[in-house]
RNA sequence: GGCGAGGUAGCUCAAUGGCAGAGCAGGGGAUUCAUAAGCCCUUGGUUGGGAGUUCGAAUCUCCCCCUCGCCA
């Protein structure tokens, strides 16, 4: 039975490169997820998009004497480059700055204020002159009025720890020019959270029964702990503007905004398709299942916030009352990945970006390591000598070797095609029953989101066929007896058939590469594309997944005898061990 | 400071009250189709520290230490 699934993947912030930590915490978790749910059958609708608007965005641009919007443009490009290249899937990968979002997301706003999920309070602020701007907390400096610190931030004291207001700190100024601040007086809506308090623990109840414990915990508690309303606008002059007369210097937050473009995309993705109402199928239909892949910094916001603006607006561009906006199904939520013992920083380049390494690595040698060590139950380690000894020792010996040697044997003895076997032996069937299961045990930790389980028990199997091998007869016998050889090769060709399949959602771009050695001509998977799109009054890059030519079928294999193979070629390198040396060179430069 | 998560073998991680496991690394063995790959066997643990509950605790409770996130 065909699911509606539809993946909301964590909008990166287009003020840098993407580095291993969004690929591991988010975009990767979930492009496994929905390459696996593509090959089930599933309609899978998978959309994120860059990040464009705050305040960083803005600061960043200024230093460097350009517009925000040429800044964020810069790095969503280098971004869609990166997935593309390391084959995330989205359906639509688009960005906050689009026209359709802008409308999207002030459409929400106007129905957030007419459901009275918004109210409005004036707030005392600290403004710069020279800037002619208000200040967030954070890059504003002074003395701390408890311990006397000078380097204090306008929210936190860095040396007694505590929690500031901004407006406490003594002698306060600019961290971006060291102007002084004054205090001005600014209104604002605020979205009002409490409101929704028990709608919220019911959906808990409801909903997180499957969800990971520490997602449902942290929700829960934070609920129960008592919400507050939360400022809704910003003083800030970029992002997507507050629409209504007399507000136009002041914009929608950028975290209530980014949320809402899983509903922009969806309608983009729509309408790029040439079908516009497409979209509500995910949104509307009551079984359609969501699922958001986001870093565990972002629960509240996908636990919490965003179901109180779906919940506030109930419905968006449908007359039908007794339709609803769905609520997200689960929020697998990653945890942290550390580099080489030390926390990510961008300030210090502790960071391993991936418009760097893929261009010394194969994507699918990244994606191993990272599936390999996803922190999916608490914080992870990404190490080089990791990486490589698990590159050498089990990416390359136990499967890539597997698929080498089979093939290489198949090709060279039975002229470049699979063989025709005879009847199949207890331990041929033995073997093909138990890759059969394999289908249904990796499927089942695929549907519960554990995705390193998935991949270690796919590998589990590939050993089982190396066993398999080491008793079959097949390279001894092939002189004396070439029926009992092809037998074997013939059952293992069809094993290494059955687990490209079980491999190809961890390893989309060797498996591919096996399947055309296999001797198929239509590929597993679709074909992703950068294309510009054209809105009202400017244009936008995005990355599309086109899905019309992919056959993949999440099915144990029914390859044939005689089967014509193409010449193989080893699907992955092993690494050399100086790399170890030399990535950690360059770490903190 | 409040809340949440985490600390398990050399490394990366499993194990939610019932004999502490896996992969890799390390050691030994029989092999040669294959990228010196694969297969079989195997050495490693006072589960951060302390106290308690229990017939039984990595797991539950309390205290302490350390790491991360959110509140910010």
């Amino acid at each position: 039975m065909s699911e509606l699934i539809h993946i909301s993947v964590a909008w990166p912030y287009a003020n840098g490169d993407l580095h291993v930590g969004h690929l591991a915490g988010a975009l990767l978790p979930a492009d496994i997820f929905a390459r696996y749910n593509r090959l089930k059958g599933n309609r899978v609708l998978m959309v994120s998009g860059s990040d464009a608007h705050g305040t960083p965005i803005t600061v960043e641009a200024d230093k460097r004497g350009i517009s925000p919007r040429e800044f964020f443009e810069h790095y969503h490009r280098r971004s869609l480059e990166a997935q593309k290249k390391i084959g995330i899937s989205h359906d639509l990968f688009t960005h906050t700055d689009t026209e359709n979002h802008i409308r999207v997301a002030q459409d929400f706003f106007l129905l957030l204020l007419k459901a009275d999920a918004l109210y409005r309070k004036i707030q005392r602020q600290l403004y710069s002159e020279t800037e002619k701007r208000f200040l967030p907390d954070r890059y504003v400096e002074g003395t701390c009025p408890y311990c006397g610190y000078t380097e204090a931030r306008g929210d936190q004291c860095d040396n007694c720890g505590r929690l500031l207001d901004a407006l406490d700190l003594i002698d306060p100024h600019s961290k971006i020019d060291g102007s002084k601040p004054i205090v001005h007086e600014t209104e604002h809506f605020f979205l009002d959270l409490p409101k929704f308090s028990d709608a919220l623990l019911e959906y808990i109840e409801t909903h997180a029964v499957h969800w990971r414990p520490n997602v449902v915990n942290f929700t829960r508690n934070y609920i129960e702990g008592g919400l507050k309303g939360r400022a809704f606008t910003r003083d800030i002059n970029w992002g997507v503007p507050v629409p209504l007369k007399g507000w136009e210097d002041k914009h929608i937050y950028v975290w209530f905004e980014a949320v809402m473009g899983y509903i922009s995309a969806s309608i983009e993705w729509a309408q790029l398709n040439g079908h516009p109402e497409a979209w509500k199928d995910w949104w509307y239909d009551p079984a359609a299942k969501i699922y958001c892949f986001i870093g565990k910094d972002n629960i509240p916001f996908h636990t919490i916030f965003w179901q109180a603006e779906l919940m506030g607006v109930k419905r968006i561009y449908e007359d039908d009352e007794s339709k609803q906006l769905n609520l997200p199904f689960n929020v697998p939520a990653n945890e942290f990945m550390n580099i080489e013992g030390a926390q990510f920083s961008k300030s210090r380049n502790w960071a391993i970006w991936m418009p760097d390494i893929l261009t010394r690595y194969d994507p699918d040698a990244i994606r191993y390591y990272l599936t390999a060590a996803m922190p999916e139950a608490r914080d992870s380690e990404f190490s080089w000598s990791d990486f490589l000894n698990r590159n050498n020792n089990e990416l390359v010996a136990t499967w890539g070797n597997l698929a080498n040697r089979v093939l290489s044997f198949a090709y060279k003895h039975w002229d470049g095609r699979v063989p025709e076997p005879g009847e199949l032996r207890p331990e041929d069937q033995e073997l093909l029953a138990k890759i059969e299961a394999g289908f249904d045990q990796v499927g089942k930790l695929f549907e519960s989101v554990k995705l390193r389980a998935a991949m270690r028990e796919a590998m589990r199997l590939a050993q089982a066929v190396n066993a398999y091998l080491d008793r079959a007869p097949w390279f001894s016998v092939i002189k004396q007896d070439k029926l009992s050889a092809a037998t074997t090769v013939f059952t293992a060709l069809r094993a290494i058939d059955s687990l490209k399949v079980l491999f190809s959602p961890f390893l989309p771009f060797s498996t591919e590469q096996l399947h055309m050695t296999l001797g198929y001509d239509r590929p597993l998977y679709g074909e992703q594309r950068i294309e510009t799109v054209q809105d009202d009054d400017r244009a936008h890059d995005v990355l599309v997944y086109d899905s019309s030519k992919a056959s993949g079928k999440w099915k144990p294999s029914e390859l044939k005898a005689g089967q014509l193979l193409q010449k193989p070629k080893p699907l992955y390198k092993k690494l050399d061990e100086s790399l170890v040396e030399e990535e950690c060179a360059l770490l903190g430069s």
